[in-house]
DNA sequence: CAGATTTAATTGCAACTGCAAACAAATCTG
DNA sequence: CAGATTTGTTTGCAGTTGCAATTAAATCTG
C-alpha cells in the first residue's frame, strides 16, 4: 500500500515557505522606507553592477517584463533609478541607481543583517555556511532546468520561420 | 574603510530568490490543472489536515486572510473543497478538501517530488537531509521573530481598553 | 537599400492582492 | 439579559501582476 506523501517536508514546500515569509517580513520592514520588495531586488541589482537593460534585469529579479518596465518609471518618479535610451541600442533602456537610490540602499542593506541574524538563530557557522552554499546550488539548479525546459516549449512551437527556411 | 556589503550572499537574497523561483516554476507546471499555487498551498494544508477554519489557514499558508476569503469561493465554485459555517461557532468557517480535491491534489504531489529532484541535482542524501532541516530551522525562527514583532506593536497601540481598566 | 523579420520595451486588460472598513456572531459586564 | 466589546469573516477600493497585443528600433535578405 502506497505511504502518504508528506509534501510538507519536500524542498519545494519548505523552499517556498521560507522564501516568502523571509520576503513578507522583509517587505513590511522597508515599508517605512517608501520601498517595496520588488523594488528593492531591483536596487540590489543595479547596485551591485550598475548599467542593465529592462530585460536583463527582468530575468535578474524574476519579476516578469511587464511588471518591472512600469515599476521601473514608479522607481524612476520616486528618483531612485535613471531610465534613459542606450546610445549604442535606441531600443534598449540603460537602467542605473542614482545617487539618492545608492543612499537608499545603503541605508536598508543592514535590513538583510538583521534578517540574516534572525534566521540563523541556533546554527553554527558551518551550517550557515552550508545553508548558504546548498541554496546557491538549488537556484543555479532550478534556472538550469528553467532554461532547458523553455528551449524544449520553444522547439514545440517551431514559430515564424524565413520564407525561404519552409518546406 | 568600510567594505562593500554584498548582498547577494545574505541568506535573505539567496532564500527569497530560490523560493520566489521555485514557486515561479511550480505555478507554470500546475497551470494545466487549473490550478494556482495559492491554491495548492491551500490544498496542502488541507490534505494534511481536514477541517481547518480560515484564519487558522491564513497563517499556515502566509496568504493574507481577505485574498484566502476570496480565494476560497473560487475554489469552492472549482469544487475543490467545502466551506460551511462550522456548528460550534457561528462566525467560523469548517473548510475541508472535496473528495475531488483530494484526488486532485494526489494528481499534483508527484509534480512536488519532480522538483525535489531538479533542485536536488548534485546533492548528496546528507546535504538535502541537512537542507531540510536548516530551511525548516530557518522558518521556525522567521516565525518566532515576527510573532515577537507582533506583541511589541500590539503593546505600541494599546487599543479599546474596557471603560473599567481605563485610569 | 526596401521589405520582412527579429528584438526590446510598453500598454490594454482582466485577475489578484492587501489594507481598512463593514458586518455578524459570540462573549463579557454590570 | 441588554449593551459594549471582541473575534471571525467578507467587502470596497486602489494598486499590482502577468499575459497578449502593440509599438518601435535594429538586423537580415535578396
Amino acid at each position: 500500500m502506497a505511504r502518504k506523501l508528506i509534501l510538507q517536508e519536500f524542498l519545494p514546500y519548505l523552499l517556498n515557505r521560507a522564501g516568502v515569509r523571509m520576503g513578507l517580513m522583509f517587505s513590511k520592514d522597508i515599508e517605512p522606507y517608501g520601498i517595496t520588495l520588488p523594488m528593492w531586488r531591483v536596487m540590489i541589482e543595479l547596485w551591485h553592477r550598475g548599467d542593465f537593460r529592462l530585460g536583463e534585469l527582468a530575468t535578474r529579479t524574476d519579476i516578469d517584463i511587464s511588471t518591472l518596465s512600469r515599476l521601473l518609471v514608479t522607481m524612476q518618479r520616486k528618483g531612485l533609478i535613471t531610465r534613459r535610451r542606450s546610445g549604442a541600442d535606441g531600443r534598449a533602456l540603460s537602467l542605473t541607481l542614482t545617487p539618492e537610490g545608492l543612499d537608499l540602499s545603503e541605508e536598508i542593506a543592514p535590513l538583510a543583517l538583521k534578517y540574516e541574524a534572525i534566521a540563523m538563530k541556533g546554527m553554527s557557522e558551518a551550517d550557515v555556511k552550508k545553508l548558504k552554499s546548498l541554496l546557491q546550488r538549488v537556484s543555479e539548479n532550478l534556472l538550469e532546468a528553467s532554461a532547458a525546459a523553455k528551449v524544449e516549449t520553444d522547439e514545440e512551437k517551431p514559430r515564424a520561420r524565413k520564407r525561404t527556411a519552409s518546406r
